[in-house]
DNA sequence: TAATTAGCAATTTTT
DNA sequence: TTGCTAATTA
């Protein structure tokens, strides 16, 4: 299809486009990749798409398939499509990849050799069903306490990859054993009628190459299938967009591969490499003018990114100007990188920034300890962002348990949540007797307790039975209602009404009643709509939609007090996000890039784009900072400046500490000598950085410093070594003084380790 | 059955 | 150091 021959460019959406997102906006139905850098304006050409297609009659809401990776995302394009079209969204299949499958399996659960009722397990729910599984078959006893998270990486593993047991072959895995366990889950998993995350995506791919009636329905359907964060899919997930497709499809995916920092959950960057040449994309448009930052920040952020090797290329501009200059602050300890960025906070304030526009970013969670600490001190509000979620909550898990089986009783794992809580008197030896009797059968438990004799069989009976005496007494009630009776009837609230510390969690289920009615407002149901009642057979009753809503969205996880409050998460968090200063903390060697990603190159790469994740978050004021020393697993650890540090270019980069010509905090056996290092022992600390204004916080112990020449133990940092059990290493650190003195060597295949010098025999290599 | 203690690991996380 | 889980004890 030529330009000239699909409609006109005018619709009063595409004002205030520039040149390439107009491109990107009105491309012709075919396979495009839209490279979409930070802050160029991804979500607007998304959703302008979308609308445009409609308003111009392409096609019609019901022809659009536009999926994305959280719920979030999800409710902004939806927010963002109603605002932009005067039509009653509610057909659209705009949603996550997990809540597009729920809805194709709920449609079509009989071809997909589902239950109506399947229920969808979460991580949490997932892990307890393999640690039951693992003691049914007596896999548990001495094997250590990793085992079964380790088999929930293996499953999902394979099944990101859209494989099932039968599948793998010996080159894929050495361990038999757990190609078994994988296919004993199946098998539970399908018994019970539950499905994981990983197998709404593979049920629904399998379902739409086996049933091809069914696919090219909803190929026709789909004439725009439109993706975003493309580099985030996973195998599996590029099979569905495949499944759903055909060359004549208007595949649109949007992404930036240098955004790609969810490897470790299965994502992977060479789809997009894949897509363009599996589809043999025509249209690659790289949207590069950004909109957010200043021109020093994204300077900085393209050097740094032009390290990693096989990008497909991408340079970030603006036309605001360079703006401030980032600021970089080498604090001695971990305490004093707080105190710094808390004071800076504090000035900004001053100049009237509001804090929820400040945030505070940093590798690993355990960071923001430290930092609370401080803010807390001078009394500046802040959130964290990370934690428990309100699905996760123990007690929410235990209400929803009830609502489960409700809805399917032979959901072992719920059953087995709740049979015994609050307690009744069945305790662990009756819940094996009706574990055996379950086997025997090959039933659910549920379905065992009816054959079960004796005072274990009554007791359980006792419980079934309040299962269905309330699955009765529910009939006809509203969602809220329903929940309410359910905590009544449980004598869930009873139970923590006894309990000291019970308090919150009441308010929890308390919040849970008033989350069902928020929930029959969102589902646009009329508020007396009965929660077990189908609007019409296509449409989930209230109470099971509420139950998938559950799972597939854990609601908030953020802690803290009050709206305006500065912002603390991972730099994982904060994708998708922007603040107008940013401050990075914790650039040292070993916590960003993250030890287990140092060794591995592509993990090194994906450390760097985690980086630039972070650089991109700012819109005004970047401030990046590292700490000499820092209290890490309740040991005192000296980390060298991050390599990323000097990445980025001289000249968008202001110090407020003297900058140190050399990396390593503990002299220099790492690069070549040189004058002037910290001498060992008696030697003063480093000039701490006294002379940044703040050096009224406290001085930090001064670490034992090696020098050029070595510790006082003869080794020196960045010293190769060996030792008899562990084999070949090298030095990285050195604590304590005399007796106690310690050394920190990385080895190559042991990890690290600390060791007491007095002890321990190491040969210099 | 609850409560205490010991042991142990320790990025990142959405669905 | 913390935070979680499993094991042990009252």
């Amino acid at each position: 299809m030529t330009p000239s021959t699909h409609p006109p460019a005018h619709s009063p959406f595409l004002q205030g486009l520039n040149p390439k997102q107009l491109e990107a906006v009105t491309l012709p139905p075919e396979p495009a990749l839209i490279l979409a850098g930070a802050g160029s304006g991804k979500t607007r050409v998304l959703t302008t798409r979308i609308a445009w297609l409609i308003a111009t009659g392409q096609t019609s809401p019901l022809g659009v398939l536009a999926v994305t990776f959280t719920n979030k995302a999800a409710r902004e394009m939806m927010g963002r499509l109603s605002a932009m079209l005067p039509i009653n969204l509610k057909g659209m299949w705009v949603g996550t990849f997990h809540g597009l499958c729920n809805r194709l399996l709920r449609a079509h659960h009989k071809d997909a050799a589902l239950p109506a009722t399947f229920q969808i397990l979460d991580s949490q729910d997932q892990l307890a069903a393999i640690k039951r599984l693992m003691k049914s078959v007596g896999e548990n006893p001495e094997n250590d306490a990793q085992k079964p998270k380790e088999l929930q990486r293996f499953i999902n593993g394979f099944k990101e990859r859209g494989m099932r047991p039968q599948a793998i072959t010996s080159a894929d895995s050495y361990n038999q054993k757990f190609i078994e366990l994988y296919q004993l889950y199946e098998d539970q998993c399908q018994r019970e009628g539950v499905v994981d995350f990983g197998e709404l995506l593979l049920r629904s791919v399998e379902l739409l190459s086996r049933n091809t009636a069914l696919r090219d329905h909803y190929r026709s359907r789909f004439q725009h299938v439109l993706v975003d964060e493309f580099q985030d899919t996973n195998p599996l997930q590029y099979l569905w967009l495949k499944a759903l497709s055909t060359p004549e499809t208007g595949l649109f995916a949007v992404g930036d591969d240098d955004q790609s920092i969810y490897a470790f959950r299965g994502a992977d960057v060479a789809n997009m490499r894949r897509f363009e040449r599996e589809f043999a994309v025509q249209h690659l448009i790289k949207l590069e003018q950004n909109y957010r930052s200043h021109g020093h920040i994204l300077e900085a952020a393209n050097q740094l990114i032009a390290n990693n090797q096989g990008r497909m290329g991408k340079n970030l501009w603006t036309d605001a100007g360079v703006g401030d200059p980032i600021r970089v602050m080498e604090a001695p300890s971990d305490l004093m990188e707080s105190s710094f960025i808390v004071e800076d906070i504090r000035a900004l304030i001053q100049e009237g920034y509001s804090r929820d526009e400040i945030a505070i970013l940093y590798r690993s969670n355990a960071q923001s300890r430290v930092i609370e600490q401080s803010l807390f001190n001078a009394g500046i509000a802040y959130k964290v962002y990370g934690g428990l979620r309100f699905f996760e909550r123990a007690e929410i898990k235990h209400a929803l348990a009830y609502l489960r089986l409700m809805e399917n009783p032979h959901e072992d794992t719920a059953f087995l949540r709740v049979v015994n809580f609050p307690m009744r008197g069945i305790g662990a030896r009756s819940i094996e007797m009706l574990a055996d009797e379950a086997k025997r059968q090959g039933s659910s438990l549920y379905t065992a307790s009816g054959l079960l004799d004796g005072k274990a069989g009554t007791a359980i009976r006792g419980f079934v039975q309040t299962i269905e005496s309330l699955r009765f007494e529910t009939q006809g009630l509203t969602l809220p209602r329903l929940v309410e009776t359910m905590l009544e009837r449980s004598q869930l609230i009873a139970h923590y009404e006894k309990d000291r510390e019970g308090r919150e969690r009441i308010e929890n289920l308390r919040e849970l009643i008033t989350a069902a009615a928020a929930f029959m407002v969102e589902l646009g149901q009329p508020a007396d709509f009965p929660a077990t009642a189908q609007a019409d057979a296509d449409t989930m009753s209230p109470l099971a939609a509420f139950l998938s809503h559950a799972s597939l969205e854990a609601g908030d996880n953020q802690a803290g007090e009050g709206e305006r409050a500065v912002q603390l998460m991972t730099v994982h968090a904060a994708k998708g996000l922007e603040f107008k200063a940013v401050y990075v903390t914790g650039l040292e060697e070993g916590l960003f890039p993250h030890q287990q990603s140092a060794d591995d190159p592509d993990g090194l790469e994906e450390e760097r784009r985690l980086m630039y994740v972070a650089i991109t978050r700012a819109r005004e004021r970047l401030s990046i900072s590292l700490a000499q020393t820092r209290m890490l697993h309740g040991q005192t650890r000296y980390n060298m400046r991050s390599r990323f540090l000097d990445e980025l270019p001289e000249g968008c980069l202001k110090w407020l500490s003297p900058k140190r010509s050399h990396r390593s905090v503990v002299g220099e056996a790492w690069d070549t000598p040189r004058m002037g290092g910290y001498s060992a022992g008696g030697g003063h600390p480093p000039a701490h950085l006294g002379n940044a204004g703040f050096g009224t916080v406290g001085v930090a112990r001064p670490p034992a410093l090696a020098s050029a020449k070595g510790h006082e133990s003869g080794f020196a940092v960045g010293q190769r070594v060996g030792h008899a059990r562990f084999g070949e290493g090298v030095v990285t650190g050195f604590e304590g003084a005399g007796p106690d003195a310690k050394i920190q060597v990385s080895f190559r295949q042991a990890g690290s380790k600390w060791l007491a010098l007095s002890v321990v025999k190491l040969e210099a290599l």
